[in-house]
DNA sequence: CCATATTCCTACTATTCCCATAGGAATTTA
DNA sequence: TAAATTCCTATGGGAATAGTAGGAATATGG
């Protein structure tokens, strides 16, 4: 129920990466952290469009986060790439069905949802930005570090 | 990243009824939960594997807990449809990397695993099955009850 | 002893989602 | 005006999910 996709792991890397070089273009991150850059260029596409970076286009142009990493929860990435957290589908449409509080299940349904929530909530930017990480870290790939 | 699979949920429903019923065929248990028999016949072969129900073949057999639904924890019910939990590879794959515990992400997942763990841990078949349950919780069809 | 109810096993299919790749248009600046 | 860059859209391969299908093995009740 829980693999983290791709796509929000490299979100995450090159978030991490924004917040330490204070501002890069998607070539650049791309080749630090070892990403696609076509698939990257669409990934910081979204990001933008939730507000997370700010771009400048055209030459010299790039990326920047649009508030101190210490501002984005991890919460907000995940939001932006994978849309609000819902195990089950009656848990946010109220259209699904109509049992709400009575219906154990979905009780125990949302009690994961605030679970998950809260500790994405508690986890920000500046905390994975600030430490060491893996170049390829969480995908499998290589194993080398990007320190800065 | 928290799509709960169909399998997952449909196996959960199958053993609240078992535990309301004391013990249920395979094709009784589908049509009170109304879910596909032969995609049901799989999921509680698997739970069975995974020493969460027992089974009598032949007529007047069936599937049974294999102890108190009190016991049984909601964990041991995703485990046995999905594996462990794994956000991310090297969380629990150490040759994936060799970082671990300097890797800042591999501990931010490392959390949430635990965050999730704790929570499927702390809730037990008993606690859903004492309940009603909308028949087709969770999985979007249709709007009734199944209060036996 | 045999018809029937049942689990158990294996193979197949359809659909959806994920992970990219590709090409180029629009924009900015040096 | 050339180069660097974001931005947009379309396509494809592969894996996972959800479900189907047929029948073998097994036990029971009559
Ligand atoms: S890549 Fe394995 S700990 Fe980060
Ligand atoms: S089916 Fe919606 S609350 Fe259970």
């Amino acid at each position: 129920m829980f693999q983290v996709p791709a796509k929000t792991q490299y979100a995450i890397r090159a978030l991490a990466h924004l917040a330490r070089s204070g501002g890069d273009s998607a070539a650049r991150i791309s080749s630090a952290q070892n990403i696609s850059v076509k698939y990257l260029e669409g990934i910081l596409n979204q990001l933008k469009l939730s507000g997370i970076v700010v771009s400048d286009r055209g030459r010299g142009g790039g990326y920047r986060l649009s508030r101190p990493a210490s501002e984005i929860l991890m919460i907000d990435i995940v939001a932006a790439m994978e849309g609000d957290l819902r195990p089950v589908e009656c848990v946010d449409d109220s259209t699904v069905c109509s049992m709400e509080a009575f219906c154990m299940p979905r009780r125990f349904w949302l009690g994961l949802k605030d679970s998950v929530e809260g500790y994405l909530k508690s986890v920000n930017l500046g905390d994975l930005a600030e430490e060491p990480l893996v170049t390829f870290c969480g995908t499998g790939q290589k194993k080398e570090h990007d320190n800065v």
